[in-house]
DNA sequence: CGTCGCCAGATTGTCAACACTTTGAGAGGC
DNA sequence: GCCTCTCAAAGTGTTGACAATCTGGCGACG
């Protein structure tokens, strides 16, 4: 794989669309926590750059949700509640449902063995690791044919990594049963673009689920 | 309805923030049309601001869809594409399906009384006035009860705004059934989830081929 | 006559400085 | 002892200026 590197990096990039990267970074990676106020002099001396780039990077991530910024006291990194999470898998949902349906609809048999293949590595290796970013983004959603449904999803899911417990939306996927995995691609391999809507959806709704269900246990050994 | 403005206007909302709304204002009016580029400059001079607030604005209008921007080249207003326009509306359906079947299944007395009354004014005006931008977002976006959605939602209906045909996508609520609005009502009030989803995602769908079948009608006659 | 290279104007990208707001600590009064 | 007021430090909001890049036209050359 060659880099393209050397020109566009600095041809197609701006100062701060790379400081927009490296922020965001900061912020998934939690290197900067939730509910944290962001400096923005502290980023510009870190980054060697001056404030207003940075700023432009922090107004890019404050519509991408995951800064929100008070007048006159500066930007923070948002942290989500519950109720936010479980709103955002609602719509992450109908998102990904969305996706099956027009991936089953549309599929060409090249999809379907990528698929196939996908699934024989997921099953093979013990940890489904990341699984639910991966496999969404770089698949279904490629093959989609709906590049704005890519973006927005991509996003939706990106907010997720907000929620406090962020090891347990990433830990979630291990408990993922590859029954599910196997009846999206079934769905889609047999074209039936109800099928594969509800079994998309319903993987969705099972991942939330997990997730507030060891969200509720967490709290029940906490205040026990 | 008394404006507050003295204090708020300046205390709570930056000038970008500011900037940011009649920029959108300028680009949603057709005032700067789809396609051209928007000039830092010239509108810092109109708006009797630096640069740096409009910068910003601007950066928040890219990510809202408005404005895409090329680097040393500067922004320009969005033009959509039809094939861009029928993603929209593929997604906008998925979301405004999954707002008719969470009105469905948590609607109140009130909320249905209020779809009631709407829908009462609306077969009374012979004018279906802007139907598809204010039903959902007044109605039964609010009564959803989830934020996020009815957020993400606005950006939507807001980009099909810029495609070239405006007064189309406007226009195109004139030709409605009423019929539609009735069912997504009647399923809202039988409080049936499936029936709701399925009759909101229906007459997105509708909307979208009656806005394409106009498409194709003024291509063919520009061509002929 | 067409093409290439070059130059000046215009425009964007970035920076450093200034003005205003918020914040937190300490002095003073009750 | 507690509250309030004042004030300085920190940080954000905004500005104007400088550097880098793009655009369009002019002239030279093949």
């Amino acid at each position: 794989m060659i880099a393209p590197q050397p020109i566009d990096i600095l041809r197609t990039r701006s100062l701060s669309s790379v400081l927009e990267g490296e922020i965001e970074r900061l912020i998934l990676s939690g290197e900067i926590a939730p509910g944290r106020k962001i400096n923005e002099n502290q980023l510009a001396v870190r980054f060697g750059t001056s404030r207003g780039p940075i700023r432009e990077a922090l107004r890019t991530l404050e519509g991408a949700g995951l800064v929100e910024t008070i007048p006159n006291r500066g930007a923070f990194v948002r942290s989500m509640s519950v109720d936010e999470v479980r709103e955002i898998y609602e719509v992450r949902a109908a998102l990904f449902a969305l996706a099956g349906r027009l991936v089953a609809e549309r599929a060409v048999p090249a999809t379907v063995e990528a698929l196939d293949g996908f699934i024989q590595r997921m099953e093979q290796a013990a940890q489904a690791h990341d699984f639910e970013s991966y496999y969404p983004l770089n698949l279904a959603f490629h093959a989609c044919g709906n590049a704005t449904l890519a973006r927005q999803y991509r996003t939706f899911v990106q907010r997720l990594t907000l929620f406090r417990a962020r090891s347990l939306v990433q830990g979630g996927g291990l408990n993922v049963s590859n029954r599910e995995h196997r009846e999206m691609v079934e769905a889609i391999r047999a074209r039936d673009p109800e099928w594969a809507h509800q079994a998309h959806w319903r993987h969705v709704a099972n991942s939330r689920n997990r997730l507030l269900a060891v969200v509720r246990e967490e709290q029940r050994s906490s205040s026990a």
